[in-house]
DNA sequence: ATTTAGCAATCTCTTTCGTTAAGTGCTAAT
DNA sequence: ATTAGCACTTAACGAAAGAGATTGCTAAAT
């Protein structure tokens, strides 16, 4: 347990370093305090923080900056989220405040805005019911032998394809295909369409196709890509801002990290409540040792729980960052609510 | 005009320069080039060389390195394509070799073998028939008020994209705009299309829909996704690998061009014939000044002429790159030739 | 029992200086 | 036309020195 001096210093420490990302000194607290205390005294209780691993030494002689549990303790007991300034609300609102034909239009946008006011990387994830279901399926034939394989979730995703095939197709066949697809799978989950798409379907679809094998596969790859959840990205470039002298190969492997779908989708993990922050090596991914990641969930009612997130450095302005995300959350939340207000029977 | 002597020399020079990065100096060349003179002949004419703008210094008292324009002298008259390395044949053999459903997985496949090969970022960009024209367009009812608005160009091209709608609309106003289209608007050049969507197209459209703004906004967006070149980009994180000490801001410049299909269109320019280089500040563009493009075209006969690129540091080995391209081109065009084959009637 | 002043010790950062190695240009001899 | 020889220039490296910041510790003060 830390005493009220203690945690004055912890996030005094925290702040300067956050600010400057220059080791903060005894003299320089002592300096800044409220309370009227020696540098001398100021060095004792800081030598009792390193004891507790809350900060560290960069070298023997240096001022001190926050641990990664240090950090913890600050986000979990000291942070006060920043009020917004002025001009960020206006910034969201001004930005949010257009006509969309699309949730994606939004979602995806939401990331730009994030990354714009941070200047770190931002992610969104549009809200999604749990469990999504199969809700429709088309073919579309469009000349040349080409058809475009379209599928329809029950939280409203459309994910398609066109592909050549080899023989004539009619357009009877392709129906029966579709008839036997809507009739067969629609209403299930999009697992459990996967699953009899390799056990029932391909005895049944013979009687259409000579060669399913190249439908099914188009089919499967449509499906396991709407299955994915998707997230938009913004500002991938700030993270060049960060990189430690030109280290490109972490710098690579951080990109190659977020470019991947399931990876990311692995860092950013269940939704967990409200805001939460993650701090360098608390991910297990080594690529993200050094920055921290700020993850809050977005309620739009009974159309599901989304999620936007920051990714930065592990020195970035905590309170500014949550306050910043809190906000924004809930003009996200707003806005999709008046979206659906308008699209909703 | 150059002597045999002076010609090997900056041979000489580009080669060891390209290969070590250091300044080549008057002693090395001595003791490697075949003919037997003494270091202070070579500074002789290396001197000659510098007053022609050929090589220059890195500072007074430095060896040589090659200047943009005796870059160009080389690639003009003195290089000589290297022939492929067995491993990289098979490599593109086995790359190109397996079944695929849709040029565009070969021609996005292909940028990706590129920068393997080449550890540079490479783009690719698919064989196209000059002004291709409009030859389907569809509206596909979603359910949920949702659209998937979907156009075809006779080269092949797909693109589509969904859209919801306020107001309900019925499989007969689908229908009849869906005609509309197709009445008045296939076969024209998509920008002869574009310029009808905007005179005599709102008029018509009236009789069919109340409120058309919106599908008219839609429709052109689709459009003019259809009627950019699509290139596909292979190796992006590879411009990593030669950023100068971390200078952050051209690195964004650079990034923010190849991500941006108009700019980078820009810069490929008009296929030129055969294979072309373009060196550092001979492009216009500024955030190019340190690099090289090298451009090639190739055929696939009645289907049109496409184009593949490379994009590495100035320093460059060109002979090994230029005879890469030439041989990857005629892989590749074989291959689409055979994919033509099957697909055509 | 705390707090503080004082101080030696430690470490980084910057500057300076000398050394080495590579390379050039020029001159005079071949 | 070529070459040997040499003075000169510069980058790169490392050692040395000094400035500045900060710590931990000790002993005195509160």
């Amino acid at each position: 347990m830390l005493s009220e001096r203690q945690m004055m210093i912890l996030r005094a420490v925290v702040r300067d370093f956050t600010n400057s990302g220059v080791p903060v000194g005894s003299k320089a607290l002592a300096k800044q305090l409220p309370i009227h205390v020696s540098s001398a005294t100021i060095r004792n209780e800081m030598a009792a923080l390193e004891e507790l691993g809350l900060i560290r030494k960069t070298h023997s002689s240096s001022g001190r900056i926050p641990s990664v549990e240090g950090y913890r303790y600050y986000v979990d007991h000291l942070v006060k989220p920043d009020p917004l300034r002025p001009n960020d609300l206006n910034m969201i609102q001004s930005s949010l405040g257009g006509d969309f034909h699309k949730i994606d239009e939004i979602i995806s946008q939401s990331a730009t805005i994030l990354s714009n006011l941070t200047s770190y990387t931002a992610f969104t994830l549009k809200p999604e019911l749990k469990d999504s279901r199969l809700s429709g399926f088309r073919l579309v034939p469009l000349g040349h032998r080409q058809i475009m394989a379209i599928l329809v979730t029950d939280s409203g995703d459309v994910e398609n394809q066109t592909f050549d095939v080899t023989e004539a197709v009619t357009g009877e066949q392709l129906e029966a295909v579709v008839r036997l697809i809507n009739d067969q799978l629609v209403g299930l989950t999009l697992p459990a369409v996967l699953q009899k798409l390799q056990t029932d379907i391909p005895a049944k679809i013979t009687h259409y196709l000579q060669s399913p094998q190249g439908f099914l596969d188009i089919f499967g790859d449509v499906l396991t890509r709407a299955a994915q959840e998707r997230f938009y990205v913004g500002g991938r470039l700030n993270l060049l801002n960060f990189s430690q002298d030109s280290d490109v190969d972490s710098l690579k492997a951080l990109y190659s990290l977020i470019d991947k779908t399931d990876d990311i989708a692995d860092v950013l993990g269940q939704p967990r409540d409200n805001i939460s922050v993650q701090i360098g090596n608390e991910m297990t991914n080594d690529a993200l040792r050094y920055y921290s990641l700020i993850t809050a969930t977005y309620d739009v009612n009974q159309h599901g729980r989304g999620m936007i997130a920051i990714l930065g450095p592990t020195r970035m302005p905590y309170s500014r960052m949550i306050g910043l995300l809190g906000a924004f959350r809930e003009e996200l939340a707003k806005k999709l609510l008046d979206y659906y207000r308008h699209y909703d029977e």
